[in-house]
DNA sequence: TGTACATCAGTGAACGCGCGTTCACTGATGTAC
DNA sequence: TGTACATCAGTGAACGCGCGTTCACTGATGTAC
């Protein structure tokens, strides 16, 4: 038991906390801003290993980070800001993830089911962050306006969705049933409320996340009717 | 201003909290149990009144109800068991509400369209209830066991509509796509989908409620498909 | 090359708050004698 | 009919906790002279 560090924090013996760090190596002058990224990286750990938003809390992303908690106030104004910020990357990251999802995919339809089935399994994986980025009332404009942005970073993915289906529509792959953003956000509707619902009554038996979006898809696609009532006037 | 009371409580002058009342009326022996009704009407009050899960506390369902907050643990083991109990009345409710909002029909499409017209609006009339109902993990089995049980409240409406659509089946109305069951589910993750999106993502520009789900039931009747792709290989 | 100094990255202690929960109690009310 | 008493429906004060946030500080580090 080689000590070549002087014993600053003697031994956390008794610590259960299961998301600690030892003190930090503080930044040399000038490069303060390392802190700032490391703390957004904390808040995103935090919800990807406890999965539940609440654990967010300066104190632990303090702790996570291995600095005292006011040192947050250095970077971020207040919590709201920090959590904004995190939830900024975390969505951005979010609509990487779905684009690289359907890289081989070259007709809109096939890039649609992957996305989907991409969407469904990312919440599956995170339910902590996929809580906080889709199923949290939004406090998510500070400075912004209330106005509708298809720049922000949580409409990204619903603006490449409506591009996919805009293009299949023009192929004459999908009827024109409506425009490509409402059809979008159908899109959307679907594949969210397959994830949130499982992630919200976890003792349903649910079918497999694969069975749910593949019927997912042939009842979008093709319905479920019997076309037989395809003219049919069920009010 | 006549008094016939005594000054017990002199004047909440200062009193900007919404959700008060005076202290209230002490229950006559044997009649406990009417404070136990009281705090279950209390918790969804506040559900409902103020729209937020969070601001259901101990102290805040005392003071609605006029009554300090060690009194309601007489009743309650504790919060959980509180909460608990509020949302098995508030899923036997819900259960009630769309049966009556579908009295009127007859055909099981009929009746599968004006629940899920109901559920939808239910969900945006009442946005604090359900969130707990349906966008929390589910702390909702204490004593229960984590299997399923189809008489378990918040199940009721799955296994209605699970019947309605095997109705719809052998009448021939709908194709046997899926097992009744899992066509359910999906149907519920459809206006789950769309209802707790819009009220997680407060500044998207939806359409409205009535588009949305007219627009769902459009989809999952006859598809998107253009119908020369019925057999379409999209992977 | 040496030193005084401004700057920067953080610390430590404390604040007030609301929370769930416990505990010993009070005082009205029905009941037994 | 009168009274002692057990029961019942609550109260009031306090606990320990974690929270967001503020404030005055410390001490390492780069820079100017």
């Amino acid at each position: 038991m080689s000590q070549t560090e002087p014993a600053d924090h003697p031994a956390p013996s008794g610590n259960v906390v299961p998301l600690a760090a030892p003190r930090r190596v503080r930044a040399r002058r000038g490069e303060g801003e390392r802190l700032r990224e490391e703390i957004l990286d904390a808040v995103e750990r935090i919800l990807v290993e406890t999965g539940d938003a609440e654990q967010v809390s300066i104190r632990a992303v303090g702790q996570l980070v291995g600095v005292t908690a006011p040192s947050i106030y250095r970077h971020f104004s207040d919590k709201d800001v920090m959590v904004h910020e995190a939830c900024q990357r975390a969505y951005d990251r979010f609509d990487n993830y779905l684009n690289e999802s359907s890289a081989n995919e070259t007709d809109p339809l096939s890039v649609i089911h992957a996305q989907a089935l991409a969407y469904v399994r990312f919440a599956m994986d995170n339910p902590g962050q996929y809580r906080v980025l889709f199923m949290k009332p939004a406090p998510h404009h500070h400075d912004h306006s209330t106005s509708f942005d298809p720049e922000r970073s949580e409409m990204k993915a619903l603006v490449h969705i409506a591009h996919t289906v805009g293009a299949a529509i023009e192929l004459g792959v999908l009827r024109p049933v409506a425009d490509p953003m409402t059809l979008a956000t159908m899109l959307w509707s679907g594949v969210h409320g397959i994830a949130s619902l499982r992630l919200a009554m976890t003792d349903v038996p649910w079918p497999t996340v694969e069975e749910q979006v593949e019927l997912l898809f042939t009842l979008l696609a093709f319905g479920m009717c019997n076309t037989s009532g395809q003219n049919s006037s069920h009010q």
